[in-house]
DNA sequence: GCCATATAGTTAATTAACTTACCTAACTGT
DNA sequence: ACAGTTAGGTAAGTTAATTAACTATATGGC
């Protein structure tokens, strides 16, 4: 098996595994909380950065901006998020975690804890780190070799 | 750090990844192909049964039947697979890539492949083997735990 | 042989999460 | 001061899913 081949049985296994516990995941959410709204609740709650703005947002997760306006105007409505205006720039807006809604981004975490629990559990604690490391360097070789794709195509 | 935390770590690693690697196909699809489209293209490209029904890709890729319908339907109006009814059972029809499908799936890959292979450049032999061996028994380990919530879910 | 039940496939309506095209308001550099 | 850029949003359309309900065929027990 050589290594090109070796690389797409790679991909297939980081296919499946996202895609289990994506379906994980949306088992586990509440009516009216979608996955790209529960994305944005988990980036807020493990993010120090308090002055994130929709655009900050649209471009961590690479989609457009009206995207993120949508997923934004769902949370806000649920009362999850709020958007605060910026002192400096009037066209500048700061989105900020509620309190309902880091409350409610621990309840499902909570849920979810179990099963991440019962899959480490398998595994020693050395095997995580290596694959963690490995993982790593996966992704950004990958995020590397796209973004000379991007220069390519832009020329 | 604990094992949940690498875990956790391992996660979101595996979803950036299968997230970077989604968009790049996006862009390299030819206009009317969509995602659902191409990976039943690829199933039936890498698979040696020749006689699988819709509703055994729906089980295989975990969706409900009307889902690999629509699938199934676009392939079809595309030319790039054909349903064929099975000989001892009036229901089923079994699903069978055209040549234009397997030639369509043969161009795709053929842009992917220089960027997959700029990837595995990247790696020693040994990183490869090792990463796929640990990401497979990561993926297996997470269907396992899915498999046995399953069951909880419908006690 | 006949019926109850299960299975294969589909149709219709709805939804989440995107996209592109376009618009306005506010900032910025020369 | 005004041309161009940036932040944000609206409108309309697409893809890939879902659930509910329907048709047609097969099958196992009596």
């Amino acid at each position: 098996m050589n290594r090109l081949e070796m690389t797409l049985l790679i991909l297939r296994e980081i296919a499946i595994t996202a895609d289990s516990s994506r379906r994980r995941l949306r088992e586990v959410l509440p009516e009216g909380l979608g996955e790209a709204q529960f994305d944005v609740l988990s980036h807020l709650t493990f993010t120090t950065n308090r002055n994130e703005t929709p655009s900050d947002l649209a471009r961590n997760f690479h989609v457009t901006r009206p995207a993120m306006t949508q997923t934004l105007n769902r949370l806000r409505a649920a009362g999850l998020i709020e958007l605060v205006p910026a002192p400096q720039d009037g066209r500048v807006r700061y989105v900020r975690l509620t309190a309902a809604g880091r409350a409610r981004h621990g309840e499902i975490v909570g849920v979810l804890e179990a099963d991440i629990r019962a899959v480490s559990r398998r595994f020693s604690n050395a095997d995580l780190e290596g694959l963690l490391q490995q993982a790593r360097r996966f992704r950004l070789e990958m995020e590397q070799t796209a973004k000379l794709d991007t220069k390519e195509h832009s020329s």
